[in-house]
DNA sequence: CGAATGATATACT
DNA sequence: GTATATCATTCGA
């Protein structure tokens, strides 16, 4: 079940960052489709938010995307190396999103192992944004496509993330944002509730 | 711990 | 237009 376009344009950044957590982040490239397990989010809160893109409403042909309208993908390559995606919410004009931190293998195990190059199957095969987007093939020409087609898009699962299982913090990788760094923006669902709740991790994608 | 690596933003001529 | 500093990171020593 895709989620619908009433899911992206709330206001509330941080609950649907909470929300995406449990989630499926699914692509169809090249041929192959992918589901992972979404397990660790990050908001950010658009003009006011010192370590958005966006921040001070700034409006270049990059962080544009982010300006339309929720339910689109906004991914951006990052140290020259990693591709990072990003799923904006809220109406068009304000500039939010959530960074896709973390996942779990849910299928097409081998075709994220193979984009990898890594046999892991658990919490180490995308521990981090870049391997993320790394895993399901996702780079920065998807930047602007929407979530409601079918090359990149999210389903629910069926699960149920109870709030007891998510640790809030603050968000990683940015010290230049002041303050605003401080804030408790990163949601991870603990890996070992997770871990329950995938199938069988024998995939044979 | 530190190098890799390139688009992007910003500040210049 | 051209220059340069700066990254929402990863991997392997």
């Amino acid at each position: 079940m895709k989620l619908p376009p009433h899911f992206y344009c709330r206001s509330d950044v941080l609950t649907i960052s909470r929300e995406l957590l449990g989630k499926l982040l699914c692509t169809r490239h090249a041929g192959h489709e992918c589901k992972v397990l979404i397990t660790e989010t990050e908001a950010y809160a658009g003009i006011g938010d010192r370590a958005s893109h966006a921040y001070g409403g700034r409006r270049t042909a990059r962080t544009e995307v982010m300006y339309g309208e929720g339910g689109l993908a906004y991914v951006y390559l990052c140290y020259g190396i990693h591709h990072l995606f990003n799923v904006v919410t809220n109406v068009a004009g304000i500039p939010h999103a959530v960074l896709i931190r973390a996942a779990l293998p849910y299928s097409g195990l081998a075709t994220l192992q193979k984009r990898r190059g890594r046999d892991e199957a658990g919490p180490n095969l995308m521990p981090g944004p870049g391997t993320v987007a790394q895993a399901l093939g996702i780079t920065t020409v998807m930047s602007g496509v929407s979530l409601h087609g079918a090359e990149v898009w999210i389903e629910d699962a069926g699960v149920d993330v109870p709030s007891a299982q998510i640790l809030a913090g603050p968000r990683i990788g940015v010290d230049y944002a002041g303050e605003d760094a401080r804030l408790p923006y990163r949601y991870v669902w603990s890996s070992a509730f997770a871990e329950a709740v995938r199938p069988c991790r024998a995939d044979t994608a």
